[in-house]
DNA sequence: TTTTTTATTGCAATAAGTTACAATAAGAAA
DNA sequence: TTTCTTATTGTAACTTATTGCAATAAAAAA
């Protein structure tokens, strides 16, 4: 797999920097949670373990490991930043009504993104959005 | 126009909201300064002014006048909210490297944004979006 | 105009996030 | 293994953002 502990060690050391165990530990929360979380869950979670973190490593390590496309962040409803393992590409629509998350497949954005970068001339780098909807159940109950 | 301060006073009183001081002072700053503003931004600037706000007020009326459709807010890079007028529907692109900001046109997100709206049944809402990229300028630079 | 209603604001306490700098420890060198 | 270098972390002070509740004032009613 391309997103074990064992990958993050290989990546890190790879491009010169250190392994220390506040980086496992952040990289494990978010192995083990699978989804995405944000910042103040990040911080309780890995206090439950044992070294304790403290608020400000939490945060340069998250920044650190989006630098590093080991994490990726997300942009989800009213600035919450949220924090999963930088798996397959993707995207998400969010139901700003019951919190319904749908994923969308990169496939589907790619060919609005290539257009773009023709019209503009900019080259888009790692975008993970998410867009705000009404899912199809609540539609129905909202009017 | 519909983004005067005429304009904000009829839509608030039609709702049966009040219309108070600092709802129009913060109105009036976003209109002054056309473009977008940051929550600390939008302080500073509405201190500068007579009756002075709180912070707290200046939040959740960035909140409201964004609920009622007044006021539209975007994720610039990294959690930063930006604020502005909601006039004309549109995106951006923003590059990474020196700053740069474009504007996208709505219509050529529009046609993704239906084709994603038909494939998962959801009804997207006033997505307001930034994508992040290298300008042709940057990109030289850069390799 | 004066009174009444209650949406809205300010206050005070708290939580979340950032910064500068000294202390620590990961990994390289001896 | 021990020493050395410096990337990384923790500490402390600060800034930004949020929350609950009492005080205020906008707009309706009298
Ligand atoms: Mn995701
Ligand atoms: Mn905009
Ligand atoms: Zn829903
Ligand atoms: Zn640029």
């Amino acid at each position: 797999m391309t997103c074990s502990p064992a990958h993050l060690a290989e990546q890190i050391r790879a491009k010169g920097f250190r392994l220390t165990p506040q980086r496992m530990a952040i990289f494990n929360v978010l192995h083990e949670s699978g989804g995405h979380l944000v910042r103040t869950e990040i911080y309780e979670r890995v206090q439950a373990l044992a070294p304790v973190l403290t608020e400000p490593t939490v945060y340069r390590t998250l920044d650190f490991l989006v630098e590093n496309e080991l994490v990726r962040v997300t942009h989800a409803g009213n600035g919450r930043l949220e924090y999963e393992l930088a798996r397959h590409r993707h995207h998400h629509l969010h139901c700003s009504a019951c919190g319904a998350e749908l994923e969308i497949a990169h496939e589907q954005m790619q060919k609005i993104f290539a257009h773009l970068e023709l019209s503009t001339g900019y080259r888009l780098t790692e975008n993970h959005i998410t867009l705000m909807g009404l899912c199809p159940h609540c539609q129905e109950i909202g009017d």
